[in-house]
RNA sequence: GGGCGAUUAGCUCAAUUGGUUAGAGCGUCCGGUUUACACCCGGGAGGUUAUAAGUUCGAGUCUUAUAUCGCCCA
């Protein structure tokens, strides 16, 4: 066996094994096994790996690993997804830095440079998630615009058209001018910024003015009313009279609403109904007219006068100069309000009118909204149930389509009619007989295919096998950034569609930032490369740390020492299979001796193991994934390898031959038991040594997940080994603050009593582990040995002798303090004990724990006090 | 404005049906070439669990209020 775990070479190696093996395919149980399936979030097909993935990844190939261990028919159905308004941008930059442009190559040789684009680059994700150690079913990969999906799409599409459930209409939409799109509420961002505030006079018919504020002058120009509150005295004249727009002159009504604030600005408000959401909804009661005057990029179109041509920005400096100029400005002053800005580009999102499809989703969102209500869906954590309950409940109809070339194309047919280029419609797959029917050229929002995601790829709208075998799936597993976007839409559509929800369980992760909290950013450069990482510790560490750095839901900051750790854990498991498999010494028998065959040491880590796999277990089934790595470790660092490990060496250096194989059967098992829970932690290392370690079966990727038995779980000799642990850690503490070299072998001397003698019965413990050579038993009227240090555990009393190394005085400082602290400790569980309250309504074995803790805390404290009287006069 | 989360050692985090002395890692201090591992071993220092009240025999954990930070929604 290697000295060190080359994971950079074990990696590949062991990948293209598992793979080839067909490991990752639910096929490789039997054929009435019961499936797990998840579906991977589809990673941006043009994206690169970052260490979102890298969380993703690890915790879905942990759930993956663990059921195909316990027997299940485990799929990962991996894939990507075309991220419409990402990946278009991505080529159109491309087209720029070629002084070319989207519109310069045209409609068919720009989805020619995508699709090209695509196949370039990719591969590259997917390539990186193998790097990873994702156990994906990479047979069943998918992409969202490959032909099922795009299939899957049309089917949806036209379903809820036949439904009555898509519309088509000029609506006020979320205008991203950068992209030249609409886009939906849930990709504008508003966040609180500093603006300008302009005051303003608003010329009134038959003179006069009304003071008006906006942030926004060149909205002045779509202005088609003003309002004030109905109660506002100092508006009542205004009633019924009109005004006149500012340089443009057009004549507006003077309106009446309860909307409008009169704290705010000056009370008056100038009505945009084209521009702004809540004029929107109050030129509907009042029945005012909608004028547009912005274009596609936000300059001002012909509504806007001689403006029109200027960009909005430019327009409003201008605009505001010649209001100046006229004498219609009052005055401007800083002031912060929500600016909404484009999630993808960052700039300034405009409403606008515009025409666009939509999705009535009332009904979809009742239905999902029941399956979380009714428990058929949990979410974990469950906070965000509510989170999503809220959500759903003031859901508004969806804006699908999205002025791209890049996606889905609407089914949706066009012919003119009396000079309308759009007087007929029609929706079906293909165009209806006649001529003149034009394709409707925007595509859909992305997020409609990727809602389809979980049973499109399994062959839906096919009544496929698979979709029969595997669906529905079983865990979602995304980040808690994307509940709305994608999970809530898998389930309306996936509810409405198969009337099946699509997954039992949504499982949250949140953010990986940096060790401060911090986001990564490129400004920052604070980012953490995983393939960085992976080519410097190998994936196994990254995938570790990741699942034991945070909670479920909660944000990961990324400690890139834990990696470190992490990595050193590795080798620590390593080692200690290296150290096995260098002493088997020829065949083993498989399986454990009887127990009664077994040492102390040997009962002993037999219950802590199955204690272990218990707790692991148990915080598996309630999805603590962290807690029971972290456990594993520990179990492995501070019980396994340090204590019965050492102890271990008395057996296979200098025990009988029987004592031998024992020793080295519950070696095997432990080692055993905690390389497949490490398993779907570490797949890579814990794979590669378990093939040094006697086993059955062919791979640890598909050996059994270890299962607790209680038979082993002993409390009265977990209780006898401890005690020696307790003596084995005083008196290393003792020897360290004598500063005995720690090489140096010393005897320990003891009265005979019941416990002992019971102690020498397992002395070589104390030979392993603190390098105590012998124990002696004196003659009950022999003295104290002189120069000794003492020991107390209990009702046992150890003397050291330490000859010219124990200072006297030292001693007794130690005596003291431990003396003190007894006593505190004896106080405070007499006064626990002496408490009726405590002693009828606590649970039994607290109260005997503590009766318990009270005897040997009485039978320690006179032994140290009789200590101190004799030593320390 | 509404909702949610966080606040535990110098730093990053655990501690899940309330129960021994609140644990790790990193850092720090002391000591070690012990035949698995210096990618290591042994030992130490470092905490009023944000604050204040409450429930309870018992609170990091449950309740209420406050403060600070963060996120989501309007």
């Amino acid at each position: 066996m290697p000295r060190n775990f080359d994971f950079a070479e074990a990696e590949a190696r062991l990948y293209d094994w598992w793979e080839e093996r067909g490991w990752f395919k639910p096929e490789v149980v039997a054929p009435d096994a019961e499936p797990f399936v998840i579906s991977m979030p589809p990673p941006n097909v043009t994206g690169s790996l970052h260490i979102g993935h890298a969380l993703f990844t690890a915790l879905e190939d942990l759930m993956i690993r663990y059921e195909r261990m316990r027997g299940r028919a485990a799929l990962w159905v991996p894939g990507t997804d075309h991220a419409g308004i990402a990946t278009q941008l991505q080529v159109e930059k491309m087209l720029r830095d070629e002084g070319s442009s989207r519109e310069a190559v045209g409609y068919e040789e720009f989805l020619r440079r995508t699709w090209q684009w695509k196949e370039e680059h990719g591969g590259t994700i997917i390539r990186q998630l193998r790097r990873l150690g994702a156990s994906c079913d990479w047979d069943r990969e998918r992409f969202t615009l490959d032909d099922g999906l795009s299939e899957a799409v049309l089917q949806a599409f036209l379903t809820l058209w036949e439904q009555g459930l898509i519309y088509r209409g000029p609506r006020l939409v979320n205008w991203s001018p950068g992209l030249q799109t609409a886009v939906s509420d849930l990709e504008v961002e508003t966040s609180e910024e500093e603006v300008i505030l302009y005051f303003f006079k608003y010329p009134v018919a038959g003179g006069g003015h009304v003071p008006v504020a906006t942030t926004r002058p060149e909205t002045i120009l779509g202005d088609t009313a003003l309002a004030a509150h109905p109660e506002d005295e100092r508006y009542r004249d205004l009633k019924g009279k009109t005004a006149h727009v500012p340089m443009l002159g057009r004549e507006i009504p003077i309106i009446a609403d309860e909307y409008v604030d009169r704290e705010f600005g000056t009370g008056a408000l100038k009505v945009t109904p084209a521009h702004d959401f809540n004029d929107h909804e109050m030129a509907k009661r009042h029945d005012l007219p909608l004028l547009n005057v912005l274009n596609k990029d936000a300059s001002m179109n012909a509504n806007a006068g001689k403006y029109a041509g200027l960009d909005r920005y430019d327009c409003r400096q201008q605009l505001w100069q010649d209001m100046e100029a006229a004498g219609l400005t009052i005055r401007t002053e800083p002031y912060v309000t929500r600016i909404p800005r484009s999630q993808r580009g960052g700039e300034v999102i405009e409403p606008m009118m515009s025409t666009q499809w939509y999705v009535k989703i009332q009904p979809l969102a009742e239905k999902a909204l029941a399956a979380v209500r009714d428990g058929t869906i949990k979410i974990v954590p469950e906070r965000y149930e509510k989170v999503y309950y809220h959500w759903l409940e003031n859901i508004q109809d969806w804006c699908i389509s999205r002025q791209l070339w890049w996606g889905h194309r609407i089914p949706a047919w066009y012919r003119e009619k009396d000079g309308d280029p759009e007087g007929e419609v029609y929706v079906g797959k293909d165009a209806p007989a006649g001529d003149g029917w034009i394709m409707e050229q925007d595509v859909l929002d992305t997020w409609f295919s990727s809602g389809l995601w979980p049973f499109s790829t399994l062959g839906w709208p096919e009544e496929s096998e698979a979709l029969e075998r595997y669906y529905p799936t079983q865990i979602m597993e995304t980040g808690h950034d994307i509940l709305f976007f994608w999970v809530a839409r898998m389930i309306m559509m996936g509810l409405w569609f198969t009337d099946t929800p699509p997954f039992h369980t949504v499982y949250l992760h949140g953010l990986v930032r940096d060790k401060f909290g911090r986001r990564f950013s490129k400004s920052l450069g604070n980012g953490i490369d995983p393939l960085t990482v992976i080519d410097k510790s190998g994936a196994d560490p990254l995938r570790f740390t990741l699942i034991t750095s945070g909670t479920p839901g909660n944000d990961v900051n990324l400690d890139e020492t834990r990696v470190d750790h992490t990595f050193r854990f590795v080798n620590k498991v390593w080692q200690i299979t290296s150290f096995i498999n260098m002493n088997l010494d020829g065949e083993l028998e498989s399986g454990l001796p009887p127990l009664d065959q077994l040492d102390l040491p040997s009962r002993w880590i037999l219950s802590r193991l199955h204690r272990l796999i218990g707790n692991v277990q148990y915080l598996f089934d309630i999805y603590q994934y962290g807690e029971a790595g972290s456990q594993v470790l520990a179990f492995m660092w501070d019980e396994f390898a340090p204590t019965y490990l050492e102890i271990s060496k008395h057996a296979i250096y200098e025990g009988a031959e029987s004592d031998k194989q024992a020793t080295r059967r519950v070696l095997v098992a432990v080692q055993d038991a905690c390389l497949r829970m490490l398993h779907p932690f570490m797949p890579f290392m814990t794979e590669e040594a378990w093939r040094y370690i006697p086993h059955e079966g062919e791979a640890l990727i598909i050996a059994e997940w270890p299962c607790a038995n209680e038979q082993f779980i002993d409390d009265d000799i977990e209780a006898r080994m401890n005690a020696y642990l307790e003596i084995v850690r005083d008196i290393r503490n003792t020897r360290s603050e004598f500063k005995v070299d720690p090489g140096k072998r010393i005897a320990a001397w003891a009265y005979e009593t019941a416990s002992t003698i019971e102690l020498t019965k397992n002395a070589y413990i104390l030979k392993r582990l603190c390098n105590v050579e012998s124990l002696q038993m004196l003659d009950a009227n022999s003295p104290v040995p002189s120069n000794s240090a003492s020991i107390v555990v209990g009702d046992i009393t150890l003397y050291l002798p330490l000859e010219d190394m124990l200072d006297i005085e030292a001693e007794c400082e130690r005596l003291a303090n431990d003396s003190a602290r007894l006593q505190t400790q004896l106080e405070k569980t007499r006064k626990m004990l002496a408490n009726e309250n405590f002693v009828n309504k606590a649970r039994p074995d607290v109260v005997q724990r503590e009766r318990d803790r009270l005897v040997e805390l009485e039978a320690a404290y006179s032994q140290v006090e009789e200590r101190l009287a004799s030593l320390c006069p």
